[in-house]
Formats: C-alpha cells, structure tokens, sequence
RNA sequence: UCCCCGGUAGCUCAGUUGGCAGAGCAAGCGGCUGUUAACCGCUGGGUCGUAGGUUCAAGUCCUACCCGGGGAGCCA
C-alpha cells in the first residue's frame, strides 16, 4: 500500500503497487503520474522515462486509471515528497473514458453528492472515511479498555422508545391493500412478526435490560428517525453510541461522557495526523485549536437553571426569549458553549416537564437528571440521562405521560427485580465525526447519506 | 414542515438598464529537459432547471412547479 511504502519505504528497494492515478504531468522526457489507493492520503509519485516499452501508453493516462506499477523507490530530487518510484513497469488495469467527472481541481460538495459513487475517490470523502474508521475503533477501545460490553440492541422493534422521533415501520403487508380488521384499521396481527413493528430511534431501553444484568455495556450500531428534518445535522439513518451503566448516577455519566470525548478525539489525532492537517488546511481553520481545547481543558458544568441565569445576563437578544421552563434553542446552545466559554459544556437538570418519563426525577421535582453536552459548532453531540429506578416515582411518571404500565411491564419489571441507580447516554456518531473533522454537513461524514427524498445506493 | 438564497458549457462561475452566450479549469490536438491542482498554444463544447406569461425582443421581468444550499423546528 502507498502508505506502508511512504511510511516506511527504503530508497532503492523494489515494490509493487496498486492504485489509481490522481493526476498525470507530462513533459517532453518524463511522465509523472501520482498513484493513490485510499490507505492515506498522500500520493506516491511514479516517475516513468520515455525509454520504458510502451512508453507511447504512458502519456495517454490521466485521472482515474487504475494501474499497476512496479519499480525502484529512489528518494525524489522534488520538493514535494522524499521518495519517489522509478517504474520499471507499468500495467493499466482500468482506463477512464474521457468524460470522467472528477478533475484534478476543488469541487462543490453539493456536486460530489451527485457523485455518491465516485466522491470516495477525492481527498475529502478519503479522509472523512479513514477518519470515521478510525472513530469507530477508538469508541470500540474506550469501551473494552473500561470493561463494557458490546450489546447488539435489535435494530427491528416494537418499542417507541417514548417518542424520540418518527419511526419507519417494517412490514410485509401488501402496501396497496393491507388486511383490516373489523374497525378498518390495518390488522398488524397478519404481518410477518405479528405486530407492528419498527427500525429502532434507540437503543437505550434494550441497554438498560443489558447494564440490569451485565453491569457496564454500550450499544453501536445504526439508528432511524422518520423526521421530515432537512439540515445539515440531520440524517434519516445515523449511527449511534449509546453507553447504559449500572450503580451510576448522573456525575459518572457525565464524567464517562468528558473521558470518552477525550479519548476518541486523541486518538484520532494520533492514528490520522495527515487527514487531520488536511481538515484544518483545507476545511476549517480554526479546527486544531478547537480540538486542543476539548482535549487539555475541564469541560464546564452547569445546571439548566445556571445557563438559565447566564443567558437571561448575556444582554443579548435572542429571536427566543429565554425563559425557565422552555428547551434551550439552537441559539442559546450556541451562546453557551461558542461565547459565553469557548469549550464544551455539560448542562444538567432540566425541567421536568420537557424531558422524557424515564429521566430521575430530583428532590425539587421540578427538574431531572439529564445532561446534554454542548461542543462548538455542531451544538447538542451528547444527551444522556440518569434513569429512574425507583418503582413507584416510574409508575407516577408513566401515569403523568398517559402511558399504560402493562405496554411498559418488563421495564417496570427491571425496577422490581433487583432495581439500581443507572444512567447512559447516547451520542450521535456522525455528528462525533462532523465535529472532529470540522465538516459542514453531516452528508459528507457518512458514506451513504440517507435523507428525506434520497437514499441512493 | 417554515423562512431566505440559488439553478447559465463536463466542473467552478461572470453575464450591466431587457438588445449577438462568456471566462478559467476539464476534454481533443500540438508544444515544453524534474513536474507538484505543472505550464504554453489551438480546437470542439449551450433546450440558460421545467412549464406558462409579458414584450418588437427574455439568461435577465412575472406566475407555478422541480431540484440544490443556508437557517429554523424536531433531535443525536
């Protein structure tokens, strides 16, 4: 691979490689074609003489060629690299016909989604993808080096998890004309599992069963919301990290969320230092210092009712007045964590009436104990909560929510068996890999975007 | 779903008060002694998003629709 050979290539050994040609210089007496295969980011320039057989052959290749090239690595008289390969041989694989749309030149990101098949070939979508890559096996690290387990939550289901978005349902009934039943309503009860179900919005109730039994465990997989959502935050189908710990309260949460944002993001740092220097050459400016402050800085930590007080003293007029009791708007998250101090911030204990029924209701009972971290440009990246174990405050609370307790009978069950404090979060991985690279739109982080109106592929 | 902006060559864009459709890059051909998004010359390339309307004349003005982007809501 290109990237072993500019690792740890010596001059004057001989290699093999496989790849496409980035772009090809002709001059009168040399060719240089850069060969690039997706390990890194950098290309390996072959250099190929006018005496090679079939030289004729060289000066025809351009962008997009597959090749195989064989040859010296020699060190490169260039500026631009320190080694180089002289080509004793060189065999097109796959020629481009000459409408090939990707050039050697920027293009809108807007346009490489057109491209969906062929975007993976730029410098972007190729370090956002090794990038990613190398999120998912940090999460996967932090976890194991801790002692969590790996739950495969189902990804069909029959919970709604308490209305944490639009569901898409998944069913075999004939969708022109499905069976009813006496009062006309779809009959369910003939579909394939024999009711109504749906891809998951989340996993977290099946990691509570987990973390009930097994301790310390975490879900990562993916995730579907059927919200008619067009932003640059959003996607239809996302993947998800959602950690659910037994014997915990809300301070260990939001201690394992700071750890594990910590940890991650130094590992990408570590593992992806080119695709990093690109990200902030190239995409965002202000990348590294960002980064450098969530790594080596305390995240602050403040209650609803602090961050209440702070943006009723700001002096700012926002286009929503704040107010005790109403959700925190895009624009006071902004605030917070942009202006007021510059790093990522941890609010807890919101009012009990805009969260969720699960949520440990505190002393006051007037707020829970929830968490949402708060990072500098992609706002809300965490949201997390204590659960409510005690039996009877659930119960009151399903009540207050109008929710039956016999729908909820196994949930209420994992109180009455052996119930302890828990709590868990869950974090949105696109959104991990938005802010780490400094990316505008969450459709350029995932390699195949889902979003309403399009799922190509 | 709502608000704002946009759609002109393969790509990125310019196009003035309504008056002959433009540039750079890409492609094709030629040149160039080691290039770095190479460079230099020449050539080809257009249903101006779609459908109507106003006008002697529409890329330009009006209406509707489609698509894209930014913001908001919903949230991760």
């Amino acid at each position: 691979m290109v990237r072993e050979v500019l690792a740890q290539g010596r001059a004057d050994s001989e290699t093999e490689l496989f790849g496409w040609v980035r772009t090809a210089r002709h001059s009168k007496s040399l060719s240089f074609l850069e060969l690039v295969d997706g390990s890194c980011m950098a290309g390996l320039q072959v250099v190929v003489e006018p005496s090679l057989p079939g030289y004729e052959g060289i000066r025809s290749l351009r962008t997009g060629c597959a090749l195989r090239v064989s040859g010296r690595l020699v060190d490169s008289p260039g500026k631009s690299q320190s080694v180089e390969l002289h080509a004793k041989d060189v065999e097109l694989i796959g020629d481009v016909d000459d409408d090939y749309p990707l050039q050697k030149k920027r293009h809108s990101f807007e346009f490489l989604r057109t491209l969906g098949h062929l975007r993976f070939r730029t410098n972007t979508l190729g370090a956002v993808i090794r990038v990613r890559n190398s999120a998912a096996q940090a999460i996967h690290r932090f976890f194991q080096d801790r002692g969590f387990l790996w739950l495969h939550s189902p990804i069909i289901t029959a919970l709604d998890a308490e209305g944490a978005g639009e569901m898409f349902r998944v069913s075999t009934l004939d969708a022109g004309s499905p069976p009813r039943n006496d009062s006309g309503e779809v009959d369910f009860s003939q579909d394939f599992f024999g009711g109504e179900t749906l891809l998951t919005v989340s996993g977290q109730l099946e990691a509570e069963i987990g973390a009930l039994s097994m301790g310390n465990v975490y879900t990562f997989g993916p995730t579907f919301r059927a919200e008619n959502s067009n932003t640059s935050r959003h996607l239809a189908e996302f993947w998800m990290v959602e950690p659910e710990m037994a014997f915990c309260d809300l301070d260990g949460d939001a201690e394992l969320a700071e750890d594990f944002l910590k940890c991650v993001i130094r590992s990408i740092l570590e593992d992806c230092p080119e695709d990093m220097a690109f990200f902030q050459q190239r995409i965002d400016e202000g990348l590294m210092e960002r980064l450098d402050r969530v790594v080596s800085a305390p995240f602050e930590r403040l209650t609803y009712t602090e961050a209440v007080e702070i943006l009723e003293g700001s002096g700012r007029d926002f286009e929503f007045p704040v107010k005790w009791g109403v959700d925190l708007q895009s624009e006071h998250e902004r605030y917070l964590t942009e202006e007021h101090v510059g790093r990522p911030v941890v609010v807890t204990d919101y009012p009990i009436d805009i969260k969720a029924f699960y949520m440990f209701r505190n002393d006051d009972e007037r707020t829970v104990r929830a968490m949402d971290v708060l990072v500098p440009g992609v706002g809300e990246i965490v949201g997390g909560s204590q659960r409510e174990h005690r039996l009877e405050v659930l119960r009151e609370r399903l009540r207050h929510h109008g929710l039956s307790e016999e729908r909820y009978g196994w949930y209420l069950d994992l109180r009455r068996y052996g119930s302890v404090p828990h709590a868990g979060f869950g974090l949105g991985f696109e959104r991990l890999v938005q802010f780490v690279t400094g990316m505008a739109n969450i459709r350029d982080v995932i390699p195949f975007p889902r979003v309403p109106g399009n799922a190509e592929f």
